[in-house]
DNA sequence: GGATCCCGCCAAACA
DNA sequence: TGTTTGGCGGGATCC
């Protein structure tokens, strides 16, 4: 490979011709369909090369092809999607033809770069097909089919279904062979991806490549690159792996062979690189040197870095005509730069939710106390409209059925023989978390209804999470689930197994959250790598503040701020929640980091049923119903306040740090609350609870309960009862006040808490360190007290963005 | 002149 | 051995 890339490439023009037949010289059809995108691509047939230089650019020879165009075939194909008939297309093509002829002719025959551009054959490829993918429709691409329709050589199509793959929105069937799946799996894939991408700390790195840059430090032949590529906590170790989701593992080892350079390797990091930016806009320089920093230290030079923008160009393409990312430009001191600003749909973790609601929740409960009369800033009249919009949802959105795949079960006693090692205790974990994996992120396009997506159907045969499996000879390692809602196997190639069985510093630390520290098990100790917990947290406390508190979360408390420890409990509930469930064996789980080096993170997204050994079928009801209830209440995580405004406030603690707190079965089983970790906590607050009246006054005044529900202030946990079958809840009046009394539970939960002292609101806004740290409350001269612009977050370098 | 990215060579992977 | 897949970078075009 390295030969090959000193090699001097020699263009062979006949040779190409050979090699590539559907290449077309630049012809005047496709300048058709190039400028007019509304044209249907198939209205474009392949013009045979030998004719073109002789066929001028006539009405009448583009009629021909028109007419061509509509052939028997191509309008099956058409009718069959449902998309157009033949007669339209024609006249279509017709209007098309009129508008193109109206102009300078010959220009325009010759079409400009920018109509065969990669962004411009996207959108043509992506109306071939619908978002939602049905059953009733062919959801099977054929390369050659497309790429032939679309006029275009077939290289150019596997950039598109890259980065497709990459987001899961196709999958490989077969050779020449792909599935559409359209944005059914979006939200997960950007919910895994974000996750990772929390996991690769690409927050640190970005800013610790924006910080080098603003101190004109970072060059490409100093020193000083491989240094910073080295504090990124990049090797080989940390090359990539591939995200995800369960039942659209790769199909062909083909894909796993060229690994990390992949396009939709790539494609994903520049996902995640958005998803966890503040503001979500990444400079291509900065994702470049990120990407590279991945590699190789020694790739950290001009032509990587030329090649990185390439790639990155490519991909943000297709990213764009899918609507996900916008490109701006970023003025910095040595001039503007091409970056990318997200605008897909905003992707929260469980933790961000969490953290959400627990702000919205001590902003509404504490509106007045000591401090009065906040000055409402945008973002919170925007918190309050997301708690009505939430609200609403309580009332009118429709069941949302859990992604429940018969499958399920089959796939997890189909996991390969390596599975057989885990223990039933870590097994039933899985699923138990599997269950909580809905989880939803809000999302600014109405999803459908998770339900088996029918594209995914002929994968689903397969077993969960399974892999490569007859052809591929990876160990699979189980996590449990992660506090984004999303779970991964991650699957090592035995060529990569030995970088693992010894601790090396020089990995890429990736810390796992507190609510599955206390899970994870070893399920093969050669595979895994297993970390003291002192390593790994004096590495992470180090290398990330904003993480500190994970290290904490494994070791023994000491001195807390009171809003630490309400946060600490409330993540303790969920802790212990998983820890009830595995109490048998309890004692036999490691305490430990895991840190892969490399693999393929597969994502546990769904509830799973049945074949919970040591779940009673009130558990069973209460781990499904944790699922349903996130969906439905406000403050289990549904309120759809943007990452913009999490980011705005700055809150820290995504990492909670556990208190050993041991919770009844029962209300564990019971309490839906417990998907929620902010809202878990554990009865032993002494702290007195606010009058019932002022509560439920106060709740009805920021819209959190409808006026006629009233809220008992005791706020133990108790017992609810919840359907054991959520994917028949109908949203009844009574399931209605059932989830407002859990909210209102919830709630009091907090108050509970929260009423020990206002320090608790206050750190929710505090940072833990750095620049960007601002106490959030401040008074203001007229004797009021607001949030102070100082909580907002600051970016470090000043950003104008404009749109391009 | 830098930004953008098309184009197709050619090697790895696969059938 | 032929085909599929896709990494890669030259260099054309755009701005």
């Amino acid at each position: 490979l390295e030969g090959k890339k000193t090699t001097s490439r020699r263009r062979r023009p006949y040779r190409s011709v050979l090699k590539t037949p559907l290449k077309q010289a630049a012809t005047s059809h496709s300048v058709l369909t190039e400028i007019q995108p509304d044209c249907q691509p198939l209205t474009t047939p392949p013009k045979p090369k030998e004719i073109l230089p002789a066929d001028p650019w006539t009405p009448t020879s583009n009629l021909k092809i028109l007419i061509s165009a509509a052939s028997p075939e191509i309008r099956n194909r058409e009718q069959r999607r449902e998309l157009s008939n033949s007669t339209s297309e024609v006249l279509q093509a017709k209007h098309c033809l009129q508008e193109h002829l109206s102009g300078d002719e010959y220009e325009k025959s010759q079409p400009s770069r920018k109509e065969k551009s990669l962004g411009l054959l996207c959108h043509k490829f992506l109306a071939r097909y619908p978002d939602y993918s049905s059953t009733a429709e062919n959801n099977y691409i054929c390369l050659d089919e497309v790429a032939e329709e679309l006029n275009v050589e077939r290289r150019r199509i596997y950039d598109i279904v890259n980065v497709l793959e990459s987001l899961h929105m196709v999958s490989r069937l077969a050779k020449n062979k792909y599935v559409w799946h359209g944005r059914h799996n979006l939200s997960k894939t950007l919910q895994a991806l974000k996750k990772v991408g929390e996991d690769n700390k690409y927050t640190q790195q970005i800013q610790m490549i924006k910080k080098r840059e603003y101190e004109h430090e970072f060059d490409f032949d100093g020193e000083r690159n491989e240094e910073m590529a080295r504090s990124l906590g990049s090797n080989e170790h940390s090359e990539m792996s591939f995200v995800e989701l369960p039942g659209m593992e790769f199909r062909a080892a083909s894909v796993n062979s060229r690994k990390d350079k992949s396009l939709r390797v790539m494609s994903q990091k520049f996902v995640m690189l958005f998803l966890v930016s503040t503001p979500q806009i990444v400079s291509l320089e900065v994702a470049a040197k990120i990407l590279i920093g991945e590699d190789q230290l020694e790739d950290l030079d001009k032509s990587k870095f030329k090649t990185k923008i390439r790639r990155l160009y490519d991909i943000a393409n297709v990213l764009s005509s899918l609507g996900l990312i916008e490109k701006v430009h970023v003025a910095e001191e040595r001039g503007r730069k091409p970056a990318f600003k997200w605008t897909g749909p905003e992707v929260l973790t469980d933790s961000q939710e969490s953290i959400t609601s627990k702000e919205q929740c001590s902003k509404n409960l504490f509106p007045s106390r000591g401090k009065q009369n906040f000055t409402r800033h945008p973002s919170l009249i925007k918190l309050v409209r997301s708690i009505e919009n939430d609200r609403r949802k309580i009332q009118s959105a429709p069941t949302s059925p859990v992604k429940i795949s018969a499958s399920t079960d089959q796939n997890l006693s189909a996991f390969p023989s390596k599975m057989a090692q885990v223990p039933a205790m870590a097994k039933h974990q899985l699923e138990g978390q599997s269950n909580n994996l809905s989880s939803p992120e809000v999302v600014p396009k109405p999803d459908l209804p998770h339900t088996t997506a029918p594209s995914q159907q002929p994968v689903l045969t397969q077993p969960l999470g399974v892999g490569p499996l007859s052809h591929s000879p990876v160990s699979p390692v189980m996590l449990p689930q992660t506090p984004s809602g999303v779970s991964y196997a991650i699957y090592l190639h035995p060529s990569q197994a030995h970088t693992v069985t010894t601790y090396s510093p020089s990995f890429m630390l990736q810390p796992l959250p507190c609510t599955n520290v206390t899970e994870i098990k070893s399920i093969n100790s050669k595979v895994l790598n297993r970390i003291t917990t002192e390593e790994g947290d004096n590495q992470i406390a180090k290398d990330d503040p904003t993480k500190s508190s994970t290290a904490k979360e494994r070791s023994t408390i000491k001195s807390e701020t009171s809003s630490q420890q309400c946060l600490k409990r409330s993540q303790a509930l969920q802790d212990s929640n998983l820890i009830k469930r595995c109490r048998s064996d309890e004692e036999s789980l490691d305490t430990s980091l895991t840190f892969f080096p490399s693999g393929y993170l597969i994502a546990l997204t769904q509830c799973t049923h049945g074949n919970k050994a040591g779940f009673s079928n009130k558990e069973k009801a209460g781990v499904c119903s944790l699922q349903h209830t996130t969906y439905s209440s406000p403050i289990a995580g549904v309120i759809p306040v943007t990452a913009s405004e999490l980011n705005t406030v700055n809150i820290p603690a995504f990492h909670i740090t556990p208190l050993n707190i041991m919770l009844s079965p029962t209300s564990i089983a019971a309490a839906p609350v417990l998907s929620n970790p902010c809202l878990n906590s554990s009865n032993t607050s002494s702290a007195q609870n606010p009058s019932s009246s002022l509560l439920n006054f106060t709740l009805q005044h920021v819209g959190l309960i409808p006026a006629g529900v009233q809220v008992p202030a005791n706020p133990v946990l108790q017992h609810v009862p919840v359907s054991s079958q959520p994917e028949n809840v109908s949203h009844s009046s009574e399931n209605r006040n059932l989830q407002e009394e859990k909210v209102s539970k919830n709630i009091l939960q907090l108050l509970d808490r929260g009423t020990k002292s206002q320090t608790v609101t206050e750190n929710f806004f505090r940072t833990p360190g750095g620049p960007n740290t601002v106490s959030s409350l401040s008074a203001n001269s007229d004797g009021t007290d607001r949030i102070s612009q100082g909580t907002l977050y600051i970016p470090q370098r000043k950003l104008e963005v404009s749109e391009d």
